[in-house]
DNA sequence: TATGAATGAGTTTTCATTCAT
DNA sequence: GATGAATGAAAACTCATTCAT
């Protein structure tokens, strides 16, 4: 599976054969298909592995952010972690890959579930005793939201540099400290731990 | 060209395979060699063609628009129309398939540029005289807002239905007209010929 | 014409498509099949025009041979101009190319016989009347002849340098001007006039 | 490699496509490029095997030549065999195909050297203590027998007759057993050991 | 004469997957 | 668990040739 993910990062969906995930991992190509069935199922699995593990992280670090301006830091910061480790640009291809293999769509909505619920989360969060409460529906702006992720990562990795993206996250921290008081965004978020 | 796109809209990146795409048109594999050299040739020029199309579309609608809310009405009109007639699909397309062709990153670069010189004109247009004018800089608000649209594009394609697409126009629109007024946007945009 | 024979010098009997010739000359490929029937058809004629052609700037520098040692030196002149013009390439490549295309075969031969013959006849001059007539069929030594020209012409290219062809004529005319005497070849070649 | 070098002799470079070796052999075509990467690479591996063979054919039989004469036999009868058995037209058709794929040309060159060499050790052997022994560079009167083999191969080949090629061994016996003698050709070869 | 467009059969190469060991 | 060998299907691309104009 790291091998796997290592491919997907390094050569995206398209480049991650079961030959090119052997020579990366240093062992034989049946192996893959003896231990996961299908090319798709261990691309599958890596997604599993490292979606869990990068939503961990984030769930921490959510945790620990008490106000919106926390959260907004908090935010800038895994994000970045993620953009320059690869973590973004696996999910990415998995996404953009699913597109040539309509059989993994599904399996990926299902991966990509949990990131719109934790996401609606934190904006409920956010949202909670604002004056926009009742405008903006949770969800939606959680769609939205891991959208955005991904369309910047895609973006930002066409280009080739990762410039826009950093200073995005800036434009959005202002943002968010200016519109923050005005619509009272973040008023009910100080106590941590009423996360799911 | 038709056959091109048709096959990317239906099929996607990796199903756009000269096989396919002359199955589609219903003419010899070999002829795809003989007008564009190379199977890229004939995508990058699908994509061109489309691209000028809507484009063009976009302009005129932007153009009509005397309003903030205009604008937001529009944009909402032709990105809906766009999302349905599978235009955006074969950017979408295309731009996750780039990852897997590196030679491809530049030229899709070049064709993704008007885009977010167009959307950064238009955010121009809306923040001048406004609160945030200078704390906003129309090109990374433009770049964010067309990560917007093709990650929408990814994840509505992939989760096969629009519904939450379709809701997030009203919730950007609900929002629009809320800070439209407290934050003056739109303040300057009288004059719809000022466009470049 | 000319095309073809650009074109067998530069890529060599399987870069000789229809449509490298075509681009070469500046005209379209129909063209060909149009005035030669096939490809092989135009090759072949090419062939003939630089074989004639060559055939008689040989011929006109034999005639003025009147010694052997003037054959040698003349020899040596006119085919360094060959393979550097790369008239010779042009027959080399043919009759390597004919392998890949066995109804080339006999058209070829036919081609080279010319060749033969007449470097029978100067070596025919050549032995009268020397130590080694009886012992030397002149038909077996043009053969020999023949196939020594293709064949320093196929390593030459290969290695990419004449340096060793050009020496080769040099200890050849040393040879000659030793066993000359010996044998004494060229003894009748007095009358230039006498060629077929 | 069996099947890459019958099919070389059967249907010649040109001929010599992966689906024409594994339709010979009786296996995948896909198990080429498994085992050898390449086409090129398999027909190298194949030319590797046949020249090395043959060339230890040739060492074998050299060394037992105490004398000019014997050389001369035994040089007749080993590339009699050679010219039936097709193995020198393998080499041909690699060197002739080189000219098509251009890049296979150095490691022809590579293949080649190691004939040019052993020749080259002959003729020294028969040159040593002999009248012309400083006027024949031994590399050079190599390069020309390569050639002049390939060039017989090849003419050959084409006229479909052996015929020719036959008569001129027993010429150039004759020849040498002429000049042996007046030249002192072979004077010091008594000792077959003192070879490399 | 000349051309642009078209085609069927061919090329090398890569792929996911299978299987005997 | 692990491997080397094998395979059928598919990929992009090129070829000689044809044909309507």
């Amino acid at each position: 599976m790291e091998a796997a993910i290592e491919t997907l990062k390094r050569r995206g969906f398209a480049g991650a054969s079961a030959r090119a995930i052997a020579e990366q991992g240093g062992f034989n190509q049946a192996l893959i298909f003896y231990h996961f069935g299908t090319l798709h199922g261990l691309l599958l699995a890596a997604l599993d592995r490292t979606s869990d593990e990068r939503l961990r992280s984030y769930r921490t670090a959510a945790a620990s952010a008490g106000s919106l301006e926390d959260l907004l830091d908090v935010a800038a910061e895994v994000y970045a972690e993620d953009l320059r480790s690869g973590h973004i640009k696996v999910v990415a291809e998995m996404i953009a890959g699913a597109s040539s293999a309509p059989e993994l769509g599904p399996e990926i909505v299902r991966r990509v579930e949990p990131w719109i619920d934790f996401a609606a989360t934190q904006i409920a969060r956010a949202l909670k005793g604002s004056a926009v409460e009742g405008m903006v529906p949770p969800r939606d702006a959680a769609y939205a939201l891991v959208a955005q992720y991904l369309g910047i990562e895609l973006l930002s990795h066409l280009q080739g540099d990762t410039a826009a993206a950093d200073s995005l996250f800036d434009v959005a921290g202002s943002i968010g400290r200016l519109l923050g008081p005005m619509l009272q965004l973040g008023a009910a978020m100080g106590a941590a731990d009423d996360l799911e």
